[in-house]
Parts: structure tokens; sequence; C-alpha cells
DNA sequence: AGGATAGGTAGGTATTCTCCTACGCGTCAA
DNA sequence: TTGACGCGTAGGAGAATACCTACCTATCCT
């Protein structure tokens, strides 16, 4: 279908799943594109800590990194963010208009699946 | 302003790093509230482990529980993926519209927090 | 009452996460 | 060239996950 599988969901939802990585996400997008040590002065841990943060992030595609000189700045990468917000759209019957027409039917329903 | 911390917040994307447990939302949102057994039948997995994907979905409060009988109906509870939805939002402007305006000044602008 | 059924809990194991302390590599400045 | 700086990787400890096999409770049926 798209060439990204469940094992590229899985790496952006688990990325997201820890309060540190959502941190640097913020700080990326409220200040723009700052190299590790900027990011690193918000948290109480040490560097090497954070590196290994900033490399789930970028696995994930939630971030790019480009060098400068001794530096690596990096910025905020949100298409997979993009595809959260696709696979959360199923869901939005769930939490507004909730049990008008086809979303009364089907949340009524019970399990038609059995053997 | 709303009680619910950052531990909420955790416990709802960990609750979302799973593939099974996503799954098992999206079985209660296409085919409605369901018992465990119907629930389980979709996985190579044991009962238990199942019961315990859902005590994490529970208590992220994805799912609720109804007893009947000697069945208990699990039901997809959306609210915290509403609040998903409301923590992607100030990210929408790096995905749509990426370098116009504001988003341009701010996705440019260096770190400006220095000591 | 006795057995079957639905589903949770206990406890164990293998793997993964998250932090740490060293250390290595490239870059800049003296 | 030598040393300091920026940042990553290696390796390890402790906690958390995700699965399993028992086992327990509650409900239903005969």
């Amino acid at each position: 279908m798209n060439g990204t599988g469940t094992a590229a969901e899985d790496r952006v939802f688990a990325a997201l799943a820890n309060a540190t990585r959502r941190e640097v996400l913020r700080l990326l997008r409220e200040r723009g594109p700052q190299p590790v040590q900027a990011l690193a002065e918000h948290f109480d841990m040490r560097r090497p800590s954070l590196s290994e943060h900033l490399k789930v992030l970028r696995e994930a595609g939630l971030v790019s990194e480009q060098r400068s000189g001794r530096q690596r700045i990096y910025r905020l990468e949100a298409a997979p963010l993009a595809d959260v917000q696709d696979w959360l759209h199923p869901y939005e019957r769930f939490w507004r208009g909730r049990l008008t027409g086809l979303g009364a039917l089907l949340d009524r329903m019970p399990d038609d699946d059995q053997p």
C-alpha cells in the first residue's frame, strides 16, 4: 500500500511514548532548529542519554540533523506526525457527534464475527 | 488546568506504542463493543497476555469495561485520542503551508536561549 | 452441588528501555 | 600541533515490557 508498514508506525508511536522526546519536539517547534547543546540545557540528564533520544527521534523520522562545523543542528520533521493525525481520523466520530447516524449504528453494533 | 499531568499523557502514548493495542482499538472502532473472547480471536497470543494489554488500555482511559454475566464487554473510549489530536495541533503548521509567514520565521529562527 | 466457561492475577523469563561512565572522532583555536 | 570542544558510540546496570504457564474467582448450566 504505502511502503511504510507497521514497523514505521511502531517507531513513531514508540518515539512519542517518552516525555523527554516529546519535550525535544516541543523545543524544536517553539525555538527552531538547534544544536544538541542548546537542547541539553533543558534536561536533567547527561548528554549521551539525550543523544540516544535524538537517535530514536531520527530513526522515527521526527527530526533531521545537519552538520555545521562541530555542531549538529537538529530540526523538526513533522511528516510522521501528519501520519499520526491520519491514524486518528477514523476515531474522530467517537468524540464528535457521538451517537448520530452511522456512528450510532457502529457504536452499538455487537460483534458479528463469531464462528 | 486539567488535572491530567504528563503522567496521563505518558500512559496514553505508551499504550499506543504497541501494535496489538492499536489493533484492539481498531477492532472496537470497526466492530463495536466486544467481550475479550471475540477480541482474542484476532491475535496469535494467549488470553492472559491480551488481558494485560486491555489493562494498559484501561489505565490509559482508552477503553472501558462493562460486566455482563461472566463476560466483560470492552468499549472504545476516544477522549484520550482527542487529547492526542490536541497535542498534535501546534505541529500542524509544519506540514501545512510550511514556509509561509510566521511559520517561515519560526522555522528558520535559530536558538535564542543562551545565557 | 459440580463442572464448564469467561476472564483476571501471580510469578517467571527474555528482551527492550533508559540511564550512566568511559572513550573515540572530527573540528576549531592557540 | 596540541588541546579544548561538540557529539556520537560502547558497554553495563536496573527497571520496565511482553510474553508465557499456572491458578483463582465469578457466573452459568445441569
